[in-house]
DNA sequence: TAGGCCATCTGGTCCT
DNA sequence: AGGACCAGATGGCCTA
């Protein structure tokens, strides 16, 4: 994950490459990062060990679940912050200290939910899914999910296109500006129509990485 | 040991 | 008023 570490937006665009080539998984066989998350296709959801919720020891003497030091903690907290807030100054301490605590709860739930729904998306997104593989970083796994949905608008733009083309002997050859098809409405991130201006297999190569199989020009002898 | 990633706490803001 | 959402701070774990 040497790479994913720094990876940017663009440099995840860059790692979406693998996805055109024959239909293979996201950057298949990618050495360290291929260990790492980025492998072919995993069958489930089976997220390795080193998933397993972590609770810091601050967090759990004030989590509300554990009645141990809170009180500590909290103190160490109040003191740290200084004096509470306007509504804290309204009510008695205890009363104040079980609102915090049910705040902390909610929010603690709220983000395991918002965990669980990126758990969710690694289930549907192709890298590898096993014990010895390191989860997708939060991060990491958002950038991949926006590239392969991508790519998927771009492989059924092309399919779409294709078959145009065969039912009409045109298809291919409609200005890409007149497609209907511009996913989300984001004409300016979808690659395919953003290179309308490129030769074809210099813009099918911008954005898969190799000419396209299924393009006709692509194929074509110069 | 530094840096990346993460969970949690917390206070502020907005909405219902 | 209470809940949802957000961003900053903090500290723990892991890896290079």
């Amino acid at each position: 994950m040497a790479e994913l570490k720094s990876l940017s937006g663009d440099a995840y665009l860059e790692l979406s490459h693998g996805y055109a080539a024959a239909g293979l998984a996201y950057g298949a066989a990618r050495g360290p990062e291929a260990a790492r998350g980025y492998g072919m296709p995993g069958t489930g959801s089976d997220l390795p060990a080193a998933s397993a919720p972590r609770v810091p020891a601050a967090a759990a003497e004030s989590s509300g679940e554990q009645s141990g030091d809170e009180d500590d903690a909290f103190e160490r907290r109040r003191r740290r912050r200084g004096p509470g807030s306007a509504a804290d100054g309204r009510r008695r301490p205890r009363e104040q200290r079980s609102l915090r605590l049910s705040i902390n709860a909610r929010e603690r739930r709220r983000m395991h939910d918002l965990n669980d729904a990126l758990d969710g998306l690694r289930a549907v997104i192709p890298y590898a899914h096993s014990p010895s593989v390191r989860k997708l970083s939060k991060i990491a796994t958002l950038l991949l999910a926006k590239n392969y949905i991508l790519m998927q608008a771009q492989a059924l733009d092309e399919m779409r296109r294709l078959v145009a083309y065969l039912n009409h002997g045109q298809g291919l050859a409609t200005p890409v500006a007149a497609a209907p098809l511009t996913p989300f409405g984001q004409a300016a991130l979808y690659p395919f129509s953003a290179s309308a201006a490129l030769p074809c297999p210099d813009k099918c190569a911008a954005f898969s990485g190799t000419p396209s199989a299924l393009c006709k020009h692509c194929n074509e002898k110069p």
